[in-house]
DNA sequence: AACCGTTGTTAAAACAGTTTACCATTCTTG
DNA sequence: CAAGAATGGTAAACTGTTTTAACAACGGTT
């Protein structure tokens, strides 16, 4: 019975109800209207028939197709023309099932509603996807929902010859499920956060520098008491930004106070929210550094319908670097992050690791400031 | 923004249950420094194996795995146990290679630039990969660059057996190679689109419906003098929003102009631009429908920049109703597209083609608006 | 002429499953 | 009580590649 094994829901049932259709071998001939129009759906054709038909033998094919240096000139063409003109096309599941690798690499995303329609991953996305499409690769998606984690899923994809390797996207070290991969060597690269004390393969962007450079920019333009919306306490590249905010104050000879962080959850409400929090709790606050560009915006739209000029009032500066959002208004000043060439990089890593390069990866991307609307000189300090 | 909290997480104790696997089988010692640390990396265990120690043939392990009802229950416990004892993984390229089935699918985007982090892909991606999980089913990202489909990546994708079938998202009559499809049979459904006349498989939503009510809201409110931003005219259902609303308009004894038509390429700023020449063309216009969300975000933004009230001079609606927008100021009426739902039954449905059903797919899901700020009353009839 | 390297090709053994045809038992039934 | 039908299991063939060891043919040394 080819119906589905394993992991069968309740939902294979109604599957079973379609006749498992027989194999109709030799070609199909579609009917048009009453004529019997030839719609050839090319005939399966595997390596032995090409062999058969090129006069040589299943390994002399094999090694023209990986260009193996052991065969002539003249007989690579010769199988080659066959090749062409019979349409073969390997077998890939015959290919990995042989050989060491599935050439397919797997992009994990956390469980969040909406993990797919994020413009940060997204961004990432796009640049593991060029990468490995690049690199032969092929890509699979997986959401680590509690479930798939506890059913130990993630391991499952290598053991079973799913991939080869795992990008992990939007974890932090509260994901302790993470140091499976480590446990078992398999080739995993965490992107854009570390875990543990370089427990796990990583390549994430400078969130200090930019932390740096965004305070060092709110700082000259006079702002002294300045708030900040974090988020994910969790993960070591967020908690960068809250140290490297709290470091420039005091460098600053300003003393930090506690009551000028809030949890923004990472969201467009939670950045609303916590911006009420702050100004409640300090109105004197005329700067915020906010943990990415979703809170950044929720911020601004708090301050701008509770009667708070942005930047005229408050100045306000994200992280990310989103796209359309350069067309917001006010513009958003914001620590851009190369996404994309970190989706690229990682996949490079990832790939090198799967081929056996076995140096620890622990790269860290530039970030920079780009200068939009939203931050604007003190009140104070204005002619 | 890195990272997102993981929706409950108490799996600091379920992960260690994955690690150090306590199994009967040989174990592999890796040797940190000099000392001999114990990290026990599973023996690669095949079905041969399992049947042996459990005593019995390889058919009769495969056909446990299977759940084949010509095995006894007392051979099924016995084979399970030792399945379970040795943390056996039936190895799925093998299983494929010999099945009929690879248990992938495909979902192939356009090659747009953010066509990952796009909130409408987004949505239907998430219900791709939730029913696609439930079903037992991997999920292969594609972006359908032109070089790819003029290489035939495409049909390649299922003659070396990387997938079962395809859901192709975001295409429309334009792309002339989704016909391959048909024409080799290749299970795959056209999401949120038709092609040709019924050539392909397809499921979308009812744009018509969506727009009648979009129109019929906005005539209600007095309305005479209506724009139209569309996209996209190769779409046919984009084609049905702009036939709904010229003939909502005639059916109104509204005479429909050319020049309240201008296409706004899907995007903000295309969105802003064609209000532009909207309102240049004709000032008395006080009423926008929008093909999608973000022309209408776009729209919205060119007007409140340049002097008009929305919805107090000029109400818009939009089309998708994606996430976050609720949020937006003022708040969104749109038509709700069950983006999520669709991407479910797609899913589904290309599943049950897989299996060998034969009836062509054409379904449609209803749509409706949400009513939110930035529909009003016509001016001259407000008191 | 015997020996040694190359060079190019091949047969056969993996890889790890599923499926089929057949073979024992045991259970019905005339 | 023998014939026929279930029942439960197995050996072997099959899926389509890669890889390895062996080998033939040939030119170049001693």
């Amino acid at each position: 019975m080819p119906t589905p094994p394993l992991n069968s829901s309740p939902e294979s049932k109604s599957a079973d109800a379609f006749a498992p259709s027989r194999e109709a071998s030799k070609e199909i001939t579609v009917r048009f209207n009453n004529a019997a129009v030839e719609e050839k759906v090319p005939e399966k054709v595997n390596i032995r028939e090409v062999a058969r038909q090129a006069g040589v033998s299943v390994a002399t094919v094999s090694m023209v197709l990986n260009a193996s240096p052991r065969i002539s000139r003249s007989t690579h063409i010769k199988v080659q023309k066959m090749i062409d003109k019979m349409g073969y096309r390997p077998n890939r599941l015959a290919q990995s099932l042989s050989g060491r690798y599935t050439q397919v690499v797997a992009v994990m995303l956390p469980p969040l509603r909406h993990a797919f329609a994020d413009a940060y991953f997204g961004e990432i996305l796009s640049g593991i996807a060029d990468r490995a499409g690049k690199l032969g690769h092929k890509l699979l998606i997986e959401q680590a929902k509690p479930q798939f984690v506890k059913e130990g899923k993630h391991l499952e994809l290598y053991e079973r010859r799913f991939v080869d390797g795992v990008l992990c996207l939007g974890f932090n070290e509260k994901h302790s499920f993470l140091s499976d991969f480590a446990a078992r060597r398999y080739p995993m690269i965490l992107v854009d956060n570390r875990f543990g004390d370089n427990l796990l393969d990583y390549v994430h962007c400078d969130y200090r520098l930019g932390a740096q450079q965004a305070m060092n920019c709110l700082l000259q333009l006079g702002h002294r008491s300045i708030g900040m919306v974090y988020a994910a306490p969790e993960s070591p590249t967020a908690r960068d930004v809250v140290e490297t905010y709290t470091s420039s104050l005091v460098a600053a000879g300003i003393t930090p106070s506690e009551h000028w962080l809030v949890d923004g959850c990472f969201t467009d409400e939670g950045g609303a929210e916590a911006t009420r929090i702050l100004l409640s709790r300090d109105p004197q606050i005329s700067a915020l550094l906010c943990g990415n560009d979703k809170m950044a915006l929720g911020a601004i739209r708090y301050l701008t319908t509770h009667g708070h000029r942005v930047p005229d009032d408050v100045s306000v500066v994200g992280f990310d670097d989103i796209q359309h959002l350069a067309y917001a208004n006010p513009s958003l000043t914001t620590v851009h992050l190369p996404l994309y060439e970190l989706g690229v990089l990682a996949c490079e890593k990832l790939v090198e690791r799967i081929r056996g390069k076995v140096e620890h990866v622990a790269e860290v991307l530039p970030t920079h400031l780009v200068l939009r609307e939203s931050t604007g000189m003190m009140r104070s300090l204005r002619s």
